[in-house]
DNA sequence: TATGATAGGTCGAAGGTCAAGGTATGCAAT
DNA sequence: ATTGCATACCTTGACCTTCGACCTATCATA
């Protein structure tokens, strides 16, 4: 599968994160490996897009960290959802699923 | 159905303009218009983006335009598919299937 | 001791979206 | 006639996101 390296779409990216970190908790590369692997390297996050989201989605309070070790015996931050970003993924897999059912009607009218 | 005012996803809005194109050639707001009917008021183009995306298309080589009159004698610009906005359209429309697959297995595992 | 993989991060450029405006024309009502 | 409204085109400036390229530190291993 060639990486389709078109610009992430804005908005997917939080809500693919916060369903990573719905199933457990992980450190930065950790998410980064997890989304490639579970979207068939559909999706590539690159650091510049991923430290700058997660930092973001920390202060808006969906998420909180902990410095850890990793799976490696590296020291690594871990991120976990609060509830408020249980919240939020609720809310953005419902978007997701009406942004994806009105696409799929536009696209396939004659 | 409250209009969804998220941000308009990066890369959905070309599709759209595409596909309604695709059928008919149209002005400027008909499109608008179209969009936010074939979508039940789920994509709502502000103006701001549409013509920046319409102009940004034409110079890409998939539109060409013209002048003419509107359903309602008004001077209206008419906006109509090339080959090469075919093409696009084609390729667009096979990514957002490759995206919309990953999203659904990323968000379905329990 | 040097290398590579892992881990976290920053920075500036580039680009898209939006809200808010501006211009012009046709039409209808006063 | 002139006021107002809807249609039609478009621009501007602020804001945000994404990306590519970079930097630092640590651990394991050769």
């Amino acid at each position: 599968m060639p990486p389709s390296n078109t610009n992430l779409l804005q908005g997917t990216l939080d809500v693919l994160i916060l369903k990573v970190l719905a199933l457990q908790p992980m450190h930065g590369l950790g998410i980064s490996n997890r989304i490639a692997q579970v979207t068939s390297n559909t999706f590539l996050v690159k650091p510049g897009s991923l430290f700058p989201a997660l930092h973001r989605m920390e202060e808006a309070g969906w998420l909180t960290s902990s410095w850890g070790e990793s799976e490696n015996n590296r020291r690594a931050k871990f991120y976990r959802l609060t509830a408020v970003g249980r919240r939020q993924l609720k809310q953005e897999t419902d978007l997701w699923a009406r942004i994806s059912a009105a696409m799929a009607r536009a696209l396939k009218a004659t």
